[in-house]
DNA sequence: TTCTAATATGATAATATTATAATATTCTTT
DNA sequence: AAAGAATATTATAATATTATCATATTAGAA
């Protein structure tokens, strides 16, 4: 596996609601299966394989305490990046807004 | 759409090695279609799809001069997300390397 | 206005991703 | 060891993405 092609599975990873939602929630504190599946929103089936995604892409690590697995943020740079793409979202959306007034 | 999918859909469209080639290559310049494609990898077709995908995502915008269509980044932190990802995946390779030797 | 270069679009088959459901594994407690 | 809680795996059907091929559009030159 080259570079370019490692950046790309990244960049995969991240781009999807759920997973980006994991990374969100793990940019705060690290969590535990059970804690980030209180979410309604996905199957603990369907939670799982979006970690092991992010965990294969080396986003999270995982670590095990008794009979949990605690998930967390192997490398900080990721919540530099989320918060970019953030921001260009939010100048996106003013930029469109000011389109609109003109 | 909500600002949770504009988020993702930014990054499903850097998340493919024809865009993202196709962005660090307008990371140093705007390039026309004809330039672009002179990148043998990929049809003109092929190119203009991706194209597409990559300005509706609003990550470039486009400006026809004469018959040429010019290409360019639309909003420069892209850049500095590029930069990020790439770091990202040297700082894993290193890491990776620390623990095959040890 | 016809020709050509530059670019875009549409249809489609191949491939990849996703959610669900069922089952398996691993750890802790009893 | 048996039971239960926490997590992972597997198979699969539904959906989305992709590359290819054929065709269309647009602008400038002849």
């Amino acid at each position: 596996m080259n570079i370019e092609n490692m950046e790309v599975n990244f960049l995969k990873a991240l781009a999807h609601p759920i997973r980006l939602k994991i990374v969100k929630k793990l940019s705060l504190e690290t969590l535990c299966v059970c804690e980030l599946n209180e979410d309604i929103e996905f199957s603990q089936s369907n939670l799982s394989q979006h970690l092991k995604i992010l965990t294969d892409a080396h986003i999270l690590e995982k670590t095990r305490d008794g009979s949990r697995i605690n998930y967390s943020i192997r490398n900080k740079s990721v919540l530099d990046l989320v918060k970019i793409v953030h921001q260009i979202i939010m100048d996106d959306i003013i930029t469109l807004q000011q389109e609109i007034r003109s």
